[in-house]
DNA sequence: GACATTGGTGACGAATTGTTACTAATTCGC
DNA sequence: GCGAATTAGTAACAATTCGTCACCAATGTC
């Protein structure tokens, strides 16, 4: 406590750099996407996540979306911060600070301008090591909410089949769920509601279409978990 | 489609003013306790969480930590980043944009300088909006990770009690946890050993010291749990 | 009509969780 | 010294949840 200051630190802002990244993310063939655009040449990464400054008044949330707009045509259906990182390390734009955004866009929706692209999440190409952060956290973050928001929904038409909802759940959670697990817990969640309409598509059964309807429920709240501890 | 621009967008950087405005949480008398610094004669708030821009090459959980040594005396034990916010409303240095951090300091470490104190999370004076909402962020933040993170043990000494591990987990939770559930779900995550120390404290039998030592296990990964929507 | 394919559900055993109730070891009051 | 109070620690039971298997239903293909 000896070199601590006497008095309370003078507050003071100063001017910096700051980046909005976003990684928009969308069911694509069987996988999860992220849409990158082509760096300008000579570059020492191709390709690099969409990103842009901030307008003045314009939130961050506000900036993804316009950023996402300006890649894809479309606006995001969901948005998720993934932080702010200031770790000195390399990107694009040379940004002191940039603030990850998570953007989920359904599949079919908007067309990427012409230089950008749709990039499996497994098999992405080099990009700045910041960048490479941001797109690891912005999936880490996606599995994490995923089951605490109704961000699947958002990637699915207002009626759907259960079985199209359980395919987003696994293509955002990046693993297999069993059919009858998944049906018994959105059971007992009461977010959906059977619609009277049903859909043939091809081959087998036809299935019945649901509606997301969240309805109220008293919080379940349980004991400690000690879940895995990454650190 | 038809008001997208026809060639990628034209990243540029634009200087903005940044802070980083630092939520210390401390368990004091049982009870979380969040420290507030004594704002300028003339604000329209009296007091306001602790905040600084951040220096150039430093991070933001580095200015995070010198900015709880300068009020308390003592850095902080465990960061985590709350997100960050330029929502126009109202912060005590009118910076565009705040990352809020949520910083965690054991009892009984540091001592807040002349104009700074502690104040209980639940009976808080008026702050500036941002700040407000950067404390209950805060808050929830803790919350969501108590489980998923070692947060607890970082705000106990090297051995401790499980009573006194049951006590932090209550008290960040904000609610109670069953004796037996709380020791059953902390035997089955191997996170503890016990030492061969007890510890006699006034009344009652002797308890057993035990010191964190989290041993590696298989993710236990369940299925999906469609948890409480916030939204 | 047999069969492949997809949708949907009942039911059973295993595992987890919430709770009660008990035993153990100490201090306090008298 | 001795019982009451207090805190630590655990066994055990009931209720619930979870993972899985097995099956039935409805459709298209051959």
């Amino acid at each position: 406590m000896r070199d601590r200051p006497l008095v309370p630190i003078k507050a003071a802002v100063r001017r910096t750099t700051l980046a909005v990244d976003v990684v928009v993310l969308s069911p694509r063939v069987d996988a999860l996407a992220v849409l990158l655009i082509r760096a300008p040449a000579g570059a020492r990464e191709r390709w690099s996540l969409p990103w842009d400054a901030p307008q003045p008044g314009e939130g961050l949330e506000g900036a993804a979306a316009r950023i996402t707009n300006a890649v894809l045509g479309a606006a995001p259906a969901f948005f998720e911060q993934v932080g702010a990182l200031s770790d000195g390390r390399r990107h694009p734009g040379e940004a002191d600070v940039s603030v990850g955004i998570a953007a989920l866009s359904p599949s079919g929706v908007g067309l990427p301008v012409e230089d950008a692209e749709w990039f499996p999440l497994a098999g992405l190409p080099a990009l700045t090591p910041r960048h490479r952060t941001i797109v690891d956290r912005a999936a880490a973050v996606v599995r994490q909410r995923v089951d605490q928001s109704p961000l699947a929904f958002r990637l699915l038409p207002s009626t759907f089949t259960l079985s199209d909802l359980q395919g987003v759940y696994e293509l955002l959670l990046g693993r297999r769920l069993h059919k009858a697990s998944f049906r018994r817990a959105l059971q007992a969640s009461y977010l959906v509601e059977p619609t009277d309409e049903w859909r043939s598509e091809g081959r087998g059964r036809p299935a019945q279409l649901f509606r997301y309807a969240p309805k109220k429920r008293r919080g379940a709240r349980r004991g400690v978990r000690f879940d895995l501890f990454t650190e």
